[in-house]
Order: C-alpha cells, then sequence, then structure tokens
DNA sequence: TACTACGTCTTG
DNA sequence: CAAGACGTAGTA
C-alpha cells in the first residue's frame, strides 16, 4: 500500500513536470510532433469556431475517441478526466446545451474507482483506461464509433462505441497528457490550463453535454487561456482542413452545421466544397472528392494518433482512421446519400446553439 | 515548396 | 477484403 502511495506521488510530480515543460509550451510539440504542428494551426484556425458559441470552442473529437487508442494500454487514453473533484467543478461550467447532460456526468464511477484515484488528487486518473483494458479494443475500430448518438455515450466506460467520450474523462486523472504520439493530440484537450481551471472539459463536461461524438465543447473563458490555450488544447493534423473545410462549406458560416442544413454546401457526396469547380460539371468524375465536412469523422478535428494511418502517416498518405469521412469511404460511384450517415443534417451542431 | 489527404494499385 | 504503399491533387 505505500507503496502504491508513494509511487503516485511521483507518479503525479512527474506529470506534474511534464506539464510544465510540454503543455505551456504549445503543448508537448517535441514529444508529439504530429500533434504538434497541429496546436500551431490550431491557433490559427481556431477562430473558425462561432464565436457565437460563447467562449465555447467546439473541438473535434479528440483522439481517445479512437478505440484503438483508448484501450490500449496508452497511457495517453487517460489522463482524460479529473479525479474526483470536478464533481463540482463541471458542474458550474457548463452551461448545459443539453438537457441530458447534467446530470451525473456519468461518472466517475467506473474507472477511476477501480484505483488509483483513491489518492484524490493528482492525477490518478491516469490508470483508467490505460492498464485495464487493452482488451480488444484495436479493432472496434472499424467504425469508430462515430455514429454513434452522443447521448448513450455515456454509460460504460469502455464502451467501446462512444468514440469520443472515454470514460476516463470522468473518473480520470489529470489532465491531459500522455506520452507517445498520438496521445498528444489529446493532450492539449483537457490541458487547457489545468483541468480545473477549465474545468469544463473534466469529466462531467463532455458527457453531461451530450454532445455529438465529434464535438467537443470547450470553455475555454475559464483557463484564462481563451484561445489562445485552447489551441493548444487540442491538436489536429489536419487543422488546416479540417477547419478549413467547414469554413468551405458554408461559405459564411463556420461550420457544416450552420450551412449543412440546406445541404446545401455540404451535400450530397460531400463534393459541394471546393467542388465549385469539381461538381460544376460534369468534371467531378476525376476530382478528388472532399470531406463531407459533417459526418462523425470529419467533425473530428484531432487524430488519434494511433491508428496505422497516423502512424503511418509518412508512407500512408492517409488521414487518420477515424477521421476519414464516411462519405469519401463509399466508393465513388457510390450513393446518392443525402446526407452523411452519421450525422444528418447539422443536428450535432444543434447543441450549441 | 511543403504538407495533407484522395485515389488507386499492391500485397497479405 | 483489408491494410499498406505510392502517385498526385489541392491547398497554404
Amino acid at each position: 500500500m505505500l507503496d502504491y502511495t508513494t509511487e503516485m506521488d511521483r507518479y503525479r510530480s512527474s506529470i506534474a513536470s511534464f506539464y510544465k515543460t510540454n503543455v505551456n509550451m504549445n503543448m508537448n510539440v517535441a514529444n508529439f510532433p504530429q500533434s504538434a504542428k497541429l496546436a500551431a494551426r490550431l491557433a490559427a484556425a481556431t477562430p473558425i469556431f462561432p464565436p457565437a458559441a460563447a467562449r465555447l470552442g467546439t473541438m473535434a473529437t479528440g483522439p481517445w475517441g479512437c478505440h484503438e487508442n483508448m484501450n490500449m494500454n496508452h497511457p495517453a487514453a487517460m489522463f482524460w478526466g479529473r479525479p474526483k473533484p470536478v464533481a463540482t467543478a463541471p458542474s458550474h461550467h457548463h452551461h448545459h446545451h443539453h438537457p441530458s447532460a447534467a446530470p451525473g456526468h456519468m461518472t466517475s464511477t467506473h474507472h477511476s474507482s477501480t484505483v488509483h484515484q483513491g489518492s484524490g488528487g493528482g492525477s490518478g486518473g491516469g490508470g483508467s483506461g490505460g492498464g485495464s483494458e487493452g482488451g480488444g479494443a484495436e479493432k472496434h475500430g472499424h467504425t469508430p464509433s462515430l455514429p454513434v448518438t452522443q447521448g448513450a455515450a455515456h454509460h460504460h466506460p469502455m464502451a467501446p462505441s462512444n468514440g469520443n467520450f472515454l470514460p476516463a474523462y470522468s473518473g480520470g486523472a489529470d489532465c491531459g497528457v500522455m506520452n507517445k504520439q498520438g496521445h498528444a493530440d489529446m493532450i492539449g484537450l483537457s490541458e487547457g490550463g489545468s483541468c480545473n481551471g477549465g474545468g469544463v472539459m473534466g469529466g462531467g463536461f463532455l458527457g453531461g453535454l451530450g454532445l455529438p461524438p465529434g464535438v467537443i465543447v470547450m470553455a475555454m473563458g475559464s483557463a484564462g487561456g481563451g484561445i489562445s490555450d485552447a489551441s493548444s488544447a487540442f491538436q489536429m493534423t489536419s487543422g488546416q482542413r479540417a477547419l478549413t473545410d467547414c469554413q468551405q462549406h458554408t461559405n459564411s458560416s463556420p461550420c457544416p452545421s450552420s450551412s449543412s442544413p440546406s445541404s446545401s454546401g455540404v451535400t450530397t457526396g460531400g463534393v459541394s466544397l471546393s467542388s465549385s469547380s469539381s461538381s460544376s460539371s460534369g468534371t467531378v468524375a476525376k476530382r478528388k472528392r472532399k470531406r463531407c465536412g459533417v459526418c462523425g469523422p470529419c467533425r473530428r478535428l484531432i487524430n488519434c494518433g494511433v491508428c496505422s494511418s497516423c502512424r503511418n502517416r509518412k508512407t500512408g498518405h492517409q488521414i487518420c482512421k477515424f477521421r476519414k469521412c464516411e462519405e469519401l469511404k463509399k466508393k465513388p460511384g457510390g450513393g446518392v446519400l443525402e446526407r452523411p450517415p452519421s450525422v444528418p443534417t447539422g443536428e450535432a451542431f444543434r447543441w450549441f446553439f
């Protein structure tokens, strides 16, 4: 027992230092190359979030979403939530956009409960996902889950399903942090200046809101960091793209959501975007298709960092598996979907308004 | 010019 | 069939 405590202590301190070093700067750039870039971009990109959202920045889902991640022992996966303290914090902050939200944030229950966090303070959490499961996660991969209805998300910590919402949050540990590249991504999220600060990110928050799988709302305000923090908060590799996409769709409105409704922009195939050129005429055929921007994967802004695509970015030239547009997954000839499978219209975004 | 990511071919 | 590798379109 004692040992355990001690360990925890050490663990905590180390994490702390980690933060200082890495997180502060735009996140562990060093450690997470990939992320680093993202971060940078994010900084720039952030703006896309409609101001309206008040200081809520919407963020794409977290990497953890990737099952691959979570379960695996990646340390990364964890560190999300905050031990218990959170209980409070979250509550305030989130303005629940969503009814469902409130209550309980699913809470910490599970995982955390397991062990660690007993210590209360700090990071304990880590463990949550990490160690434990290892299980099979990896492969659920296929469907990242996105589509899942957010609502449901909660329940089970490990539920493979919700990709985005990691069980961890709730119980979790400190705030982000992890190692291994992919994870880096997530880090940011919570990071935002101390998990607490933001509070938001904390456990309850996400769950509470019942956000769409692909989206996370961040209340950056609190962190004080506001955007800047935020930006650092998460990263996405293709930030440029992801974000951009949004912009593109709309032409005016920030994100798909807004525009999507009419399906106008996004519409079928998601070709619309740059489509300007493509779709317009028959040329479409060869044109490279673009992400629809509204499906779960598209909404996700963060690369998981652990999927094969992320890992082989250099050679694979592929977008993170979990971010791969549903539309693009379908073969070109494909169907005519009025709307993206996972999230029809802009529903997902309703929460924000 | 660098980078991301789509499309396609190749491989297991 | 899925995963990986490569060419290259599209964008900053």
